[in-house]
DNA sequence: ATAATAGTGTCTTTCAGACATTATGAT
DNA sequence: ATCATAATGTCTGAAAGACACTATTAT
């Protein structure tokens, strides 16, 4: 076993690396986290996240590496992913050493296709506060799950994280829930609005949203959707 | 090559793995970076970060390994230190696909004593913005420092991770020249005695630094020494 | 008219920034 | 008395929280 450069690495070297993607969604007004029911050993039978090895061969980058993942299950090109934190250690996995770079990857529901390709295994969508229901997750995902909602929690106080949440065109509610949703409280309509407007990253379509019985909601568009942008306050937690 | 359980890795199962501890100081009212020059290949010569490959049978986990690694350099056992990032790819490292976690250490400098381990290689604190004299570094070592270096900088506007740079005892201003390094610019004085004073983490000695001709400034400790206070209020960068 | 949600206006609180002013010790 | 730095006081501005109030649609 050598590599290109004919290096070889001692017993010791080598280690098993695997990289987690927790692919999060709002559905039904719900968080939710795509989790794949595991046909194989380790762990076969249980649920966890769509992760696994890097493929050297195929992919260039951890990036691409989590790209790709994340367009396996999802069917989605450009999703926003951030790298989360990396674990590793002798316990983690009881084939041996091994490490984990946990990514999160907000996708927007509806744009969703699981991918033909994941056919034979099952995928879906769970609700976080439903997990109870699965456990215990595969290897350490439960506690992944619950680092990278931290994470989630702890940055939308001052970052518009959950624009990534969102459809094409939504309404200040809509967005307003996403981060209740995340932070698990009630925020105040009032100074949400002119946070968000006076940040000036949304565009006013002049359409409104009216399936309801009660006064339509303005649409609105991002200007950028590939920047998230960082408020000068901060909301209490 | 089996693992414990006998687990047999395919050929694309392995990869290169090291740990990048990004130790930093406050020397002569510099911001430094603890640098070994390395005495073998690759990149031997050049100055680099004191990080490398973990030992599966050493370090129980990532953490455990970067606690050496940081202790056999700098002879201290209980240092400040948090993940910044992980890094792969196919071109990393002429060997071969390999990953890098690195790590932040914050250490204060006169609690430092030189390991007698490490005096068959040149170990040295560099001033951050001293660098240009010994470019190339190795790898991308490089880039890896101002990543870290970044993300101290960010973290400072809402956190008082510079205690850790701090003497037992120290004044208000010392804390505060600490900030002013890592951010490149002045603060005033009379909001960040406000600021700090009224996070109630500091306790007053009684004692006062009384070694120059004007008037003496009070002595504080930190009520914990383990853990960051996060302010409410953020500096503007 | 009513219900229900969208959206505005205003007052308070918190905290950073700016800067003037006072305090204290060595010489 | 002077100098230099420590420490305080005060005013301003930015932005969140609370909450009352107005606007708009379907029924």
């Amino acid at each position: 076993m050598k590599t290109e450069t004919g290096f070889t690495p001692s017993k010791y070297d080598w280690l098993l690396f695997s990289v987690d993607p927790v692919i999060l969604t709002i559905q039904n007004n719900q968080l939710c986290v795509l989790l794949v029911k595991r046909s194989l050993p380790p762990c076969s039978g249980q649920w966890g996240l769509p992760g696994g090895r890097v493929d050297r061969l195929k992919h260039h980058s951890l990036d691409d590496s989590v790209r790709e993942k994340v367009l396996l299950k999802t069917g989605l090109h450009h999703t926003f992913f951030e790298q989360v934190y990396t674990e590793g250690g002798a316990d983690m996995d009881n084939r041996g050493w091994s490490v984990s770079t946990v990514y999160m990857a907000l996708v927007n529901e509806s744009k969703v296709s699981f991918s033909p390709k994941s056919n034979s295994e099952e995928v879906k969508w769970w609700p976080i506060n439903q997990l109870t229901a699965i456990l215990p997750l595969a290897f350490w995902h439960q506690k992944i799950i619950e680092t990278t909602i931290d994470r989630l929690r702890t940055k939308i106080v001052y970052s518009d994280l959950p624009m990534h949440f969102m459809p094409e065109k939504f309404t200040l509610t809509q967005l307003r829930q996403a981060y209740e949703l995340i932070l698990g409280k009630r925020i105040e309509s009032s100074p949400f609005r002119r946070r968000i407007l006076n940040a000036d990253i949304l565009i006013d379509t002049h359409e409104q949203l009216s399936d309801v019985s009660n006064r339509p909601a303005t649409l609105y568009r991002y200007k950028a959707t590939n920047c998230v942008h960082i408020f000068n306050g901060q909301l209490k937690i």
